[in-house]
DNA sequence: AATGAATGAGGATTCATTCAT
DNA sequence: GATGAATGAATCCTCATTCAT
């Protein structure tokens, strides 16, 4: 995480530097970014940026959750409304469409996550590891909750279909948009997909 | 692809120049490991090695290939039975120990595999690519016979479900044995991923 | 010597940052500390250490100055009493007593005569040798009246004889507390050392 | 110690890369001086350094075997003669004389030993100790032999004595040399000292 | 007087690639 | 074809000092 006097920087100094560094982590991807790179596009001076981070590494975490708040944002809604009592499965491809216009939004923080899943640097590795882990505990919360209300068989392990869930919305989603694919492409793509796990799942 | 120079080496130099970058990329993956890595422990002269080779992915590729011959060799034997005229679920366990025996014979080469996921290498992003796309090919050929055998519904779209589960023995089985998974833990999450997959898609 | 805002300090800040300072030169050395490691240690703002202090030196100095002020008291006590008119060497053992006894009462202050001498500083350089100047001039005196009254033989250089008595209670006593000698064996290192001396010396 | 493509560089090219490094040394100390220093001034280009060392201490420590070696080939005279049958006391002042004509004839590696002595770098400190209790293992040997002969009395600490000689010819003769002492200032010096040590050892 | 952000020169080190022998 | 020395651009990072508030 950035220094305090990072945080006490004015806030379009801030900015400025958060849009160098995310520009150039899209463009080259993490391990391929340098400090010089950030340095020379946010015109910041060499020294500067070690009085702001540790790392490369600070930089882009802080980045990477500046994307999870966005994100979190987006999911916020749905998931406080009177909809989210609904079976998993009848409201996922709605979940998906939030998920979906989040990436178009900000497609910037999106790259980020692809880069972080190419990445081979050990800092990177390992909390690629803690975001897999985070990241299935919401698909399990409901898919648990399902299971006990009878929507879900009950010989389902439903560890294992959170996951399949998660590599659809996490890595997969973003791997299509990074190559191209169209908003129609995806939700075809993702709707494939439910169908096949639902009744795989579905009582 | 490797120079005809290293091609006529004596087949004992080529080992030892193929074993020593495999222990390197084993070891610190495909972007860490450097040209002197590979020149080091290999013992060659650093200008030799631009004869052998063009480039590092030069040498990657070609292991890479190994890898993939490696690999064939051991599903050769269950395509080429007869039991391949079952119904792909039933045999897909089957296949599955295949892999998963193939991965214990040559953990370095599973391991290439994995470093080849997490690259940010533009030419490895490349093939990454490549793989994927023909991975999917295996699985989507016997997919569609028993699609049309009628063992799988016909609103299935197959394609989508080859791709599942192209992922699930391509990128996660990788995943999972280099964080030091058991071969019960394996076939454990294997089973339950097929049971979600096969009630989803069969008749 | 530092500034007159930083006398005026209230004196437990003017504590804390000798404290600091003290504690850097001891781990690092002189040279490798540096007003970074000062500043953050003490916990003074950057800025201000230029205000009380003109350079790193200044700092280092004063400590020093500290160091010799706190020796003095320990020397006081035997020069100012009557056994003081015995023959040097006969109070010679006395007299290293107390040096020991100070460098273990204040081991900071011994470490830092040790750096002062592992320097390659030219601020530094320049007060070893001062210091140097400054240490024999005490042995000395005593020496000289010794010689006088006829203790000493009179063809011994007494200018030479100090030196090396300067030699063994300033530097090399330093160098041997440093490396982690017991009491035990400086005192008979000294005395062995003395036993020479005298008899090299004595008439 | 240098690596093998360094050894095999045409002798003068060694040399003057030798020169340049010894001339940095003398000028900045070791502390001081940088690797861009001595890629400076010895023309090499900057990779070419870490082909030839691991790092400064590494061209330090081959100066330092140099100076060795010269050294050894002033002494070895005098160590081969008969003469050195005589009892040590009677020889020093003649010891004395090669090292003096060792240090005049070879300032630059006189220099080389001074700011060995006040460097604070840690590979430095390392060796300054190694040296020293090299150092003192010569007069210990002569020393041991004319005790054992009934030249020098029998209750007098010979290691003691050794040190105290190999203080006066390693450290303190240097830094003489160093402050611009001229050859009989040094002699008598010397002379003066070997006189107190002298009477106080011998029988 | 106190504060702490700004600065950029300068150090160490690595690496891919070329080239002469 | 084999060899291994030469090269210098590019990276990371640290530091003393100044300056505006």
């Amino acid at each position: 995480m950035p220094t305090k006097t990072f945080e006490n920087l004015p806030e379009d100094k801030k900015k400025r530097i958060k849009r160098a560094a995310l520009e150039k982590f899209n463009e080259k991807g993490y391990d391929d970014t340098t400090i010089s790179d950030i340095v020379k596009v946010s015109g910041i001076p060499r020294g500067s940026f070690y009085q702001y981070f540790e790392s490369k590494f600070d930089v882009f975490y802080m980045l990477l959750v500046d994307a999870q708040m966005k994100k979190l944002e987006y999911f916020t809604e749905i998931f406080e409304s009177e909809k989210i009592e609904a079976p998993f499965f009848d409201l996922v491809m709605e979940i998906f469409d939030v998920a979906l216009k989040y990436l178009r939004d900000y497609p910037e923080y999106s790259r980020l996550g692809y880069w972080m899943y190419h990445s081979s640097a050990f800092e990177v590795l390992e909390i690629v590891e803690r975001f897999d882990q985070e990241g299935v505990k919401n698909p399990l919360h409901f898919l648990k909750r399902d299971q006990k209300r009878g929507h879900i068989r009950s010989d389902i392990d439903i560890k294992t279909l959170a996951r399949m869930l998660f590599n659809l919305f996490g890595r997969e989603l973003i791997d299509m948009v990074e190559k191209g694919a169209s908003d129609e492409e995806l939700i075809r793509f993702a709707k494939k997909h439910m169908d096949i796990l639902k009744r795989g799942a579905e009582n």
